[in-house]
RNA sequence: GGCCCCGUGGCGAAAUGGCAGACGCAAGGGACUUAAAAUCCCUCGAAGGGCAACCUUCAUGCGGGUUCAAUUCCCGCCGGGGCCA
């Protein structure tokens, strides 16, 4: 390899072997061809041959992409990149480096080309497939591309519908202990259900939930038909289905969905348009659609759990924890006042409910402002309102009752929902809040949904948006209940100030002093107050005839607070508040909320909260505790009331899986006659997507899924589907379901796959994947293989991609994930130990005046960053936005390569600023790493030979840099900084520059050499493999990807004396040199003796010196 | 609208309690050259002072706070971006 032939080039000719891009091209070339042929990047698995099982494992995964038909972009390789980097340096550093690579192949885009153009999408997709492959080979990536695979390849598929089948047959035991020991409540096989309702430890309660023996309200059944549910033998055939059905973790649910018949295609919210399509304007219909669910919600809590242990971005894990959106809140009752009901109305009520007392059930996440309950609202469908409406009390307008609950029937929720102007009318009744014991009018109104939540509400006007929008439009009260910190202070403020403050002109200003020292200075108010006292005292009542100027204010230590004070004022003029006591008035009144005419809706502190001891409740006040304690404590007080008990709620909903779509796995699914579904056998997987004859959607007034166009293949036989003869005799007529599977199916698992992506016989093999994922088998109580705690739960050591999966498909992976693990096909509970989002990488384009943006190539540079807009010469600003085609400001990889080779784009992604941050795409800086490339190449290698140009003598000051470059190298590989890696290794060939030797010789000795392409070998691969084979090293002890990272010697990271800056009250005064490791009383003397420091000093009494040992010296005087 | 991130020279950035601006780009000056390219050397946050090596003051979006010490931590704003609705 390295005696090739002489490369020269036709811009250099008196430098034949200059690193130029057709240099750097060659060498490319010529090492990816050599890795292939060596097999350099192939990481056997354990028990295959050249498995080391001495080394330790580390698994690190980039998201894999859509292969579009447009190619990479530059955002693709930046996360390649820093993987890349890393898996180097894991092998260098003696890792088994698991670094695979495939595709995420079905997707709409394909499907869209499809219908446009008739060509099979698997035709379309196979073509930018292979475009992609050979976009990414030409960086030089380290995968081991045996191990690729794409999600529609069929061997793959085949598992991706396996799974759904586990999921088909499996149902959330509650009460069963996770396998990891670490919550209750685990997905657990059908059969496993059915052994326990056939041998009798359950029954089928009266709505389909499971009720247990030995449960409270087993042994004791109610009167009025309440009953310990049916045994398994006494339900019908279809009942037992149903019920089974019911608790799978693969359902069919009724989701509706956005169908235009005349596209024949189900569309996406924001693809249709006031009721017609984005794309045609054809009418958009709602309709509802049986489609399969995950019950994702099952492991809500789980989920939300184990996120904790995770190594993830703060930032990915609070996403995930809204979107799970747990919310500990209460569910209240409301007593309905009996006498504000009829007579009649109450009688059937009570016969209703028996002996029940009559009341309305609320659920809310704010407890704590119940105190400001004022109202109720309940909606038009309530059941409470049929009996109203039948017998209508004294004050019911039983006319405009009836005449609203009857339009409300007739509109769509998302139309009640986003209604602007508020609706309602009182039903005439009345409930008592259980904690003011008031009597409170119970209104009706579509903002409150009966499918959502209890269909009833505890309106707190003062702290709730649409609750006081209601409640101005019809006059309801409105009570403040809690303040946040200034509101607070104004009221203190009020409640407080003399009549001398409180006079006009002095208690604005006052006031405005007050509220910014309770901003910025302390919390505290009574503090607060003494301070502004005395701070005004100071200034001898300067402000007696209102008017403070800037001189008095400077006296009183408050000229800075100008913009604060100037703030304030403002803001009490815009108030409009007439006088101090009209203000104190208000809150008096408790309504501070009402008058500034908005709800208060963020925490605070409550006040107006509290109760005495009655009835042989005890007492309870909710003062001064913020917005958390509150609801502990009132939560706390209604469980032992009686009158509310804690409930905990997730936003989350369950995972809607059926796309109406072709291009995607089918479900292993049939629906016989009846319409009930049966599932493929395992041994007939994969159900293979066949072909169609064309991608046209037909136009339909049902929503049809464009796969129902396979007739042929849809319309078979149990037999043909390969249904178990058991479920389903063979020759029965089946309809197979022809919805497919979301592109979220395929990319929940590949993490898996690629463990042990060839086996036949398993979705992976239990080896393969144990040893990959990190699976200790947490299964054995107490092992926690040595380390503390074992918190860890295994995984992917490493997975970058971009954060815009934040929520998709890092929750469904590792709901996936779980749910396996449960059932025992995996040794993990999740997925990806560590997460690593890239930054985006933007670029630069032009704003004209009016904000809108041109693309760069109508605009021209006039001068040094002055832009004008070609076509009329107007200035435009240069702004940073996202690459796109409208732009004109997209780089295509292929292009930056041609230019400077791969080496130099690697460097160039990797130099642009830290991996996390987002950042612009600038051209010009390309060179800067070029010429780098240069420099090294040139420093080891001379441009007239080819030959190695060596140091016989080692430099000792460069020996020392090169130790500290390899220590902080390794150390920013680990922390994934890699542009200051880059920026120290830099450093030291500028160095090495300027240290060189004469002409022929070199600055680095061949052991130095070595080191040295070691070091760089992750971040510029080829031409550290070039070098290191011109050294001859290849043929003696294997390419340079191979090494072994260099030691570093501690001894050359510590000189033997350090600059220290002395500081005087922080500012650098002098700098002196001491020993390392000097004691600090020396190193005080020195400070001490120095003359710029006795200078600063200027004879002032020294209070305390501060020595931070080899940093720095402060001394205060 | 909610959540998250970011704001430092002409530009990308570094420093994450301890000397603000490492490293790269751009710019300016110089060397080599008939010339250009390439390469090498010097200057490069602002203002002021000094013949000079240098010195002084200011400076990390704005206003406060904590600290001997704040780009870094806390509170409140302003601006930009991302994600979600």
């Amino acid at each position: 390899m390295s005696q090739s032939a002489p490369v020269s080039s036709p811009k250099e000719p008196d430098f034949p072997h200059r690193y130029t891009a057709t240099l750097a091209d060659q060498i490319e070339l010529r090492w990816h061809a050599w890795w292939e042929q060596q097999q350099t990047f192939h990481q056997p698995n354990p028990g295959e041959p050249g498995f080391d099982a001495s080394k330790p494992k580390f698994y690190c995964l980039d998201m894999f992409p859509y292969p579009s038909g447009a190619g990479l972009h530059v955002g693709h390789p930046e996360g390649y990149t820093a993987t890349d980097i890393i898996c180097r340096y894991k092998k260098l550093k003696g890792y088994n480096v698991l670094h695979p690579m495939g595709w995420d192949a079905f997707g709409l885009p394909a499907e869209q080309y499809a219908i446009q153009t008739g060509v099979h999408p698997a035709i379309t997709t196979k073509k930018a497939i292979d475009n992609f492959r050979r976009q990414l080979q030409r960086f030089g990536f380290c995968y081991d591309w045996s191990r690729e695979f794409g999600t529609i390849d069929e061997n793959y598929y085949k598992w991706t519908q396996w799974i759904f089948l586990q999921v088909y047959n499996s149902w959330f035991d509650e009460e069963a202990k996770s396998p990891s020991g670490l919550s209750t409540g685990r997905a657990r096989p059908i059969s496993d259900l059915i052994a326990q309702l056939e041998s009798g430890a359950m029954r089928v309660g009266p709505s389909g939930e499971i009720v247990r023996e030995g449960l409270s309200g087993f042994a004791a059944p109610l009167e009025g038909g309440m009953n310990l549910g049916r045994a398994w033998h006494e339900l019908t055939q279809q009942e037992r289905r149903l019920f089974i059905d019911n608790q799978r973790l693969a359902y069919l649910g009724e989701q509706t969905v956005n169908w235009c018949p005349k596209l024949g295609t189900v569309l996406a919210n924001d693809e249709v348009i006031d009721g017609r399509s984005e794309r045609g304007g054809y009418p958009v219909l709602r309709k509802p659609l049986k489609q399969w669910m995950f019950r994702i919600t099952a492991y809500a809590d789980r989920l939300l759990e184990q996120l904790g242990r995770l190594d993830w971005p703060s930032s990915t894990r609070i996403q995930q924890a809204e979107w799970i959106g747990k919310s500990t809140g209460a569910q209240v009752d409301f007593d309905v006042d009996a006498h504000s009901l009829s007579p009649q109305a109450l009688g059937e009520l009570k016969s209703a409910k028996a002996d029940m007392p009559l009341t309305l059930t609320v659920y809310t996440t704010r407890p704590d402002t119940i105190f400001g309950a004022t109202f109720m609202v309940i909606a038009p469908e309530h059941p409470l309102i049929d009996h109203v409406l039948r017998h209508p009390s004294k004050d019911t307008d039983a006319a405009a009752l009836g005449a609203y609950v009857q339009r409300a029937r007739n509109m769509s929720d998302v139309d009640r929902m986003e209604g602007k102007e508020k609706t309602g009318v009182f039903s005439g009744v009345y409930a008592i809040n259980p904690l003011t014991d008031e009597k409170i009018p119970i209104w009706v109104a579509d903002y409150v949904l009966m499918g959502y939540g209890t269909g009833a509400i505890m309106a707190v006007p003062a702290h709730d948006e649409r609750d006081f929008e209601f409640a101005k439009k019809f006059n309801l009260p409105i009570v403040d209940v809690l303040y946040p910190r200034t509101a607070l202070a104004m009221k203190y403020f009020c409640d407080h100030a003399t009549e001398a403050e409180s006079a006009d002109g002095i208690w604005q200003q006052t006031l405005a002093d007050f509220l910014g020292i309770v901003t910025g200075e302390t919390a505290d108010l009574a503090k607060a107050l003494e301070i502004v006292r005395s701070r005004r005292a100071a200034t001898g009542a300067a402000a007696a005839d209102g008017h403070v100027d800037a001189t008095s204010l400077d006296a009183i230590g408050m000229k800075s607070r100008g913009a604060i004070r100037i703030t304030w004022l403002e803001a009490f003029e815009s108030m409009g508040i007439g006088s101090l006591s009209q203000l104190k008035q208000t809150f008096d009144r408790r309504g501070f909320q009402s008058w500034r005419g908005e709800a208060g809706v963020s925490n605070g502190i409550a006040v107006h909260s509290s109760r005495a001891a009655k009835d042989d409740l005890p007492a309870v006040s909710l003062d001064g505790l913020t917005s958390e304690e509150a609801v502990r404590t009132i939560i706390a007080w209604m469980e032992e009331a009686g009158v509310g008990t804690a409930q905990t709620r997730f936003k989350l909903r369950d995972w809607t899986f059926s796309r109406q779509r072709y291009w995607g796995e089918p479900f292993p699914i049939v629906f016989d006659e009846a319409g009930n579904h049966y599932p493929v056998s395992e041994k007939s997987l994969p159900v293979i997507l066949p072909p169609l004859n064309d991608y046209q959607p037909e136009e339909s007034e049902d929503p049809q899924p464009l796969l129902a166009k396979a007739r042929q293949w849809a319309n078979t036989t149990a037999f043909a589907a390969g249904v178990d003869p058991n479920l389903l005799a063979p020759e029965t007529p089946v309809h197979r379901e022809t919805n497919t599977m979301p592109g979220s199916a395929g990319s929940s698992w590949y993490c898996v796959r690629y463990c042990d992506p060839k086996n036949p016989d398993r979705l992976v093999g239990e080896e393969a994947e144990r040893y990959w994922m990190g699976g200790i088998d947490k299964r054995i109580a107490g092992d926690t293989n040595g380390e503390a705690g074992n918190d860890q739960l295994g995984g992917v050591d490493l997975y970058i991609g971009g954060n815009e999966h934040a929520v998709g498909h890092l929750l469904y992976s590792r709901f996936w994930h779980n749910v396996l693990f449960d059932l025992g096909h995996l040794s993990t509970p999740e997925p990806f130990q560590k997460l690593f989002h890239q930054g985006l990488i933007t670029s630069y384009a032009y704003q004209r005046a009016d904000k809108t943006i041109l693309p760069v190539d109508e605009v021209k540079e006039i001068s040094e960053g002055k832009f004008v807009e070609i076509a009329n010469s107007q200035p435009v600003t240069p702004i940073v936005t996202k690459m796109s085609k409208r732009y004109k400001n997209v780089t295509n990889p292929d292009d930056v390569i041609a230019e400077y080779g791969a080496d130099t784009f690697r460097l160039y992604e990797m130099y642009m600023g830290p991996l996390e941050a987002s950042k612009p795409w600038n051209t010009k800086d390309i060179p800067g790493l070029f010429r780098f490339l240069q420099r090294t190449w040139r420093v080891l290698i001379d441009e007239q030979t080819g030959q190695p140009r060596l140091a016989s003598t080692e430099n000792p000051a460069l020996e020392k840099l090169l130790h500290r470059t390899i220590h902080k190298a390794g150390h920013d590989f680990e922390r994934l900084s890699f542009n200051t890696a880059i920026a120290s290794m830099i450093q030291l060939v500028n160095e090495a520059m300027s240290a060189g030797g004469e002409k022929g010789t070199g600055a680095f000795t061949r052991s130095q050499a070595e080191r040295f392409c070691i070091m760089l070998s992750p971040l510029a691969p080829h031409i550290a493999e070039e070098i290191w084979s011109r050294l001859g090293m290849t043929e003696t002890s294997g390419c340079v990807s191979t090494q072994v990272w260099p030691v570093v010697d501690e001894q050359m990271l510590v000189d033997d004396s350090v600059e220290m800056p002395v500081q005087v009250q922080g500012k650098v005064r002098a700098r002196i040199t001491v020993p390392t490791g000097a004691e600090a009383k020396a190193v005080e003397a020195m400070a001490l003796a120095d003359e710029g420091v006795q200078k600063a000093i200027g004879g002032k009494p020294v209070k305390k010196i501060i020595i931070v040992p080899g940093k720095l010296v402060n001394v205060v005087v």
